[in-house]
Formats: structure tokens, sequence, C-alpha cells
DNA sequence: CTGTTAGCGCATTCAG
DNA sequence: CTGAATGCGCTAACAG
């Protein structure tokens, strides 16, 4: 070792030469290929590899990329990679994709459309094979660009339907729906919710679950009681939690769209002073870890973050092996409350 | 929109076809490239970029790699992606790698060797520009293998070093001993450590810190109080704090090596019935976002991961652009005790 | 069963 | 100031 930097990489070429054989034999058993009518022989297969350990040799994946038009290459263009749900839709979706050996870049774009149009640029310059997308503001139009270039994509919620892109997603107003009615079951009558943004999916069907629960047992919506805030902003939940604590008439139970969120609220509530869920009881979204490292721990609609990461890579793999031109597919990933203390 | 995928993607040729000028101009005016003896008309340009736009023409940066021996691509290799620290430092990486223009691919070693050994040769079949590596098990002799393939790279932490290899770091010793001795500064004796792996320099170097203190105090080291758990396995945490909490004569306070350790351990007493810290003072490592959302809020130290982060690319940038053989540097990253409510 | 050869799309000498 | 020609390293016809 310390040596200085960068000698000559070796090429095929150079195996080639010290196997005593040709770059086509080289390249043939490199890549495994047995089919067709080539048959490599035992015993020169071994003299290759010895020259690949011997030289040292890697392939370089821009030449064979070139050439195969094909970069072994995934995105997972999402709004941000602060924890905690994205990192571990992150983890699931490299998981997924080391089986059919690729990488995987992120692109956190930030929730800024302009980002997210100049990512769109950069995957088609990349050629990347594949892309999950998690974004509020695409439209068919931009994903449509991507498909003409020939990138499988497929994306992470209930977004802009494409004819050639996949949905992999969670029924998000059932689910909804089903964490504000246990609050009601539990005789809650005045529920509050801490909505997502009206801009985005997830924040406009978790209210509409939201709003369906209500209608659904006769109980007046109420503009008061919901609060709309930024998914991501810090301190977002306090807000809400704190708007609606210095109601005249505050709620007695709190639907957060998303644990983060409710974490944040939850917090805000205890410091205030309350407890829960005896004066205000309070109900997530995601389950993500946090969601146990609070106490009381929280109530949360589970979703399988795992299943929809490894999902996703499965259909892009898919396309990417074969059919180009599937119709589009909508997977929806099952979710289930899971009730712990905080109501 | 709606077409079915694929249609044959425009190259620099098609580009020059269009605007009636040479594949060379098109590239000089693409690349911006106005040094040397290189001048292109305002006419000429404005032509070039009209049918850029008209072709919807990107680059293949495949190509461009092949051509160039760059491939604008970072990589970041750490043993987990999950949360919370992980992520964390993704993003700061990423952040900071956007303002080259490079794009960086996370991997996941999930602490094993063998996963280690064989990202390494993926990152040289890439031909990554450089890469920020965390780990714990590869020596120096495979840092080199990376270095003599041209590849920048950072260390995180004060793993091996290399000639020609930076290091990014906090003082572990120095953090962890200024930590235990505020312990001992409240008047605690009797502290137990909730050790990483010896086997991992973070988690010898903690521990040494904590040693060190204790001796600074000539306060004898019990091994009865030192536990040594994986940093990453579920409820590890908790598994240190149960064991002190059996002894016969418990710690009344802990030091755990990392903030993940901390809260579960932090958790773990809370539920046993104790109060903290009251009854067992805990003090934790990194500063993660969840030492603020647990109650009390956990006291710990503060790592500027974002700096962190920064530094790194930094550092790698500069060797990219230029210095391929400056001699190793090592980035000492300040930190600092942040006081809260769990000790 | 193995070797020769022709590009993949781009950046870049070197002439004009 | 611009164009023609070369090759980066690899795969895949196509011949032997």
């Amino acid at each position: 070792m310390a040596q200085r930097p960068t000698r000559r990489r070796p090429t095929s070429q150079d195996v080639a030469d010290l196997a005593g054989v040709s770059v086509t034999t080289v390249s043939f058993v490199i890549n495994d290929k047995s089919g067709g009518n080539v048959r490599i022989s035992e015993e020169t297969r071994r003299k290759v590899w010895e020259a690949v350990k011997a030289l040292n040799y890697r392939p370089s994946s821009a030449a064979r990329s070139l050439r195969t038009k094909r970069s072994n290459l995934l995105a997972l263009m999402v709004p941000h990679i602060e924890p905690p749900y994205h990192p571990l839709l992150a983890a699931a979706v490299q998981r997924e994709a080391e089986n059919g050996n690729l990488d995987v870049i992120i692109y956190s774009t930030r929730d800024e459309l302009q980002r997210e149009k100049d990512f769109l640029d950069v995957l088609i310059s990349r050629g990347v094979d594949g892309v999950i997308i998690h974004s509020h503001q695409l439209s068919g139009e931009d994903i449509d660009s991507l498909v003409q270039a020939g990138i499988a994509v497929v994306i992470h919620g209930n977004t802009p339907t494409h004819p050639f892109a996949d949905n992999v997603m969670i029924d998000e107003v059932k689910a909804a729906e089903e964490a504000v009615s246990y609050l009601i079951d539990k005789g809650h009558r005045r529920i509050g919710t801490i909505a997502g943004p009206e801009a985005t999916w997830d924040g406009r069907l978790r209210k509409e679950g939201y709003l369906n629960a209500l209608q659904a047992r006769g109980i007046p919506a109420d503009e008061e009681l919901i609060c709309e805030v930024d998914f991501f902003r810090q301190g977002a939940g306090a807000l809400g939690m704190n708007k609606f604590l210095s109601l005249s008439e505050p709620p007695s139970a709190v639907f957060a769209a998303s644990d983060h969120l409710a974490v944040d609220a939850l917090l805000f509530a205890l410091d205030s002073g309350l407890s829960v869920p005896e004066d205000v009881a309070i109900i997530g979204f995601d389950d993500t870890p946090t969601a146990t490292q609070v106490r009381p721990r929280l109530t949360t609609v589970h979703k399988d973050i795992k299943s929809l990461g490894s999902t996703a890579v499965q259909l892009l793999l898919e396309r990417i092996n074969g059919g180009g031109s599937l119709p589009a597919r909508q997977k929806m990933i099952g979710h289930r409350l899971v009730c712990r203390e905080s109501a």
C-alpha cells in the first residue's frame, strides 16, 4: 500500500492478453454467458478468472452502460431524507435492489418543484433503469418524459397515474377513516385533525378519511378542528396542538396525519401539563420507530414501509426486465391500526 | 403524453444536425467551454440551445464518463441507513454534493465485512469520483485499492489512516470524557457505561474516554459497570440497562455510547418504574432528534453531523478537482455537551 | 467453441 | 471560430 494514486486501470483487453484469449471470451466468462451457441471450456474460464484476479480487473460500468443501455441504477426521489419515514423507505428499497445488483441514488427534492424537474433531467442523463417517485407536484406529463426516455417508473402514493407507470400505495382514506372511527368508538365526539397540506395527496386523502368517519357517525365537521400544517416543518405538530388547546372548547382527541406530527403534538400536550390520553387522545399515522419511543406510546396506523419499498422495486424490476410497456398496475399495501397507549 | 415507451434518444449528433453545426460545437456550447482558442458566436450558441430544447436532448452521462473518466458520482458507505444517525449524515452529504452537481449512492453494509469488500469492487466498477466511508473493519490495504483506482476517499471517524485518504472526525475520547466528568461533577460515583462493541473504533474510543474520566477523579473502574452491546441491534440499550438494574448495587448514572442506546436505556428505566435522573441519570452521545423527543429530554454530546457531512464532501471535492495526491488530512469537528434533563 | 470487428455517445486533439 | 476524425472500454453480431 502507500503508493501514490492512480495507475492505469486494466481493461478487458489486458485480461484477454494475460489469459491468452480474446476479449470476447473474457466478456463471455465474466458475464457468464452460457446460452446460445457459446460454450467456454472450464480450462479457459479458469485462466480468465486468474487473469482477472491477477490484474485486479473491474469492468467499467460506464462502458458497459454505454453499450448495453442499462445502468443498473435505480433512483429514489423523495421530499426529504431526514428521519423518520423516508430513510426507512430508502432502506427497504436498497435492500430489495441488491437482489438485482442495482445501486440506488437518492434524490431529495425538498418538496420544491424546480428541484424535482431538475432531477428529472438528471435521471434521464444518468440513464437510470428505474425510479421510485414520491412527489406531490409532478404532473403526468413530467412522468411521461421519463417513460419516453425508457425509464421504468413507479409512483409512491396515489399521485398522478400514467398509462405506463405503476403505483404503490396504501388506502389512505380508509386508513384515516379507521383511525378516526376508533376515536369515535372510544366515545370522542370532538375530534381535531392536524392535517397535511391540501396541496399534497397524503394530506388531502387523510383528511378525507377523517371527514368520512365523522360523517358516517353523524358528527358535524368543524373548521376550527382542522389545522393544516406542513408535513416536514420543525414543530408543525406542536403548532397544531397549540392551536387546539387555545380553543374555547378544545378537542378531546386528535388525529395527526403522520407520526412525526403526532409525536410533536403529543410532546407539546405533555409539556403543557396535560395527560395523554386522559385529557387529549392522540393518534398518528405511519408507525415509525418514534411511535414506540414516546410515552405514552403512540397509537397509530401501521404502514408496511418495508413492503412498500420492496414491492416498488419488484414492479420496477419487472418493467426493466422485459415488460417495458406493461399497463399501469396499482399495488395496494395493507395497513392496520396499532392500538397503544396514546388513544 | 400517454405514448408508449421509448423512442430513440437524441444524441449530440442530432442536435448538431438540427442546429446546422458540428458535434464539436454542440459539445463546446453545452459544456460552456470558452477557454483556449475556442470562441463561439452568440448566434451559434442560441441555435444550439434551441435545438437542444426542441429535441429534448440530455447528454448521456455514461458516454461522458467513459470519455472524461469522471462519473460525478459520490458514494457513502455506512453500516446502516436506518434512523437516526446515518440518514442525517446522508442528508448533509447530499446537500453539499449538490453544489458540485454530484449524485450520491448510499451503500449500506450492515456492518458485514464481506459486503464492504463487495462494495469496494462496485465502487471501482462504477468509477465513483469519491467515497465517504464509515466502517470498522476495512483495512488500510482495502482503502488502498480505492486510492489506486483513482478514487478520492475520506474516512468518517478515526479509523485506519492512509497516506492519501482524509479523516473527518470528532475527538471521541475527549467528548466521552467530558460527558462522564459531568456526571462525576454532579456527584455520581457509581457510573455505568453501555458501550459499543470493542471491535469498533467508536465503541473503543468512547469507552476509553469513560475510563479516563474515572481515573482522573480516582474512581476505580468496575467491570460490572461496563456493558458492551451492539450499536445497532434492536433493544441493545434496554439490555444494558436491565443488566445494570439487576446488579446488587446499580449505578446511579449511565453513559451510553449513542443516543440510540441511551434512549432505549432511558425508556427501559422509565418502564421499570424508575425516575430519571433521580434514580438513575442517563447521558447519550450524538444528539440526534430523538434526544429531544423523549421525556426527560436527553443530556448528550452534540456532534455536528451536518458539518461532518459537508466537510467530508469538501475534502473529497478538493481531491477530485486537482489534488489527487494531497497528503492525508485530519479534520476534527467540534463537539459539546448539551445539558438537558436526563442527567 | 473462440476471435475480429463495429459501434454505443461523447470530448477532444488537430486542421482549417 | 468550427469541423473531421479518433478513441474511451465494453458487448454482440458475425465469421471462422
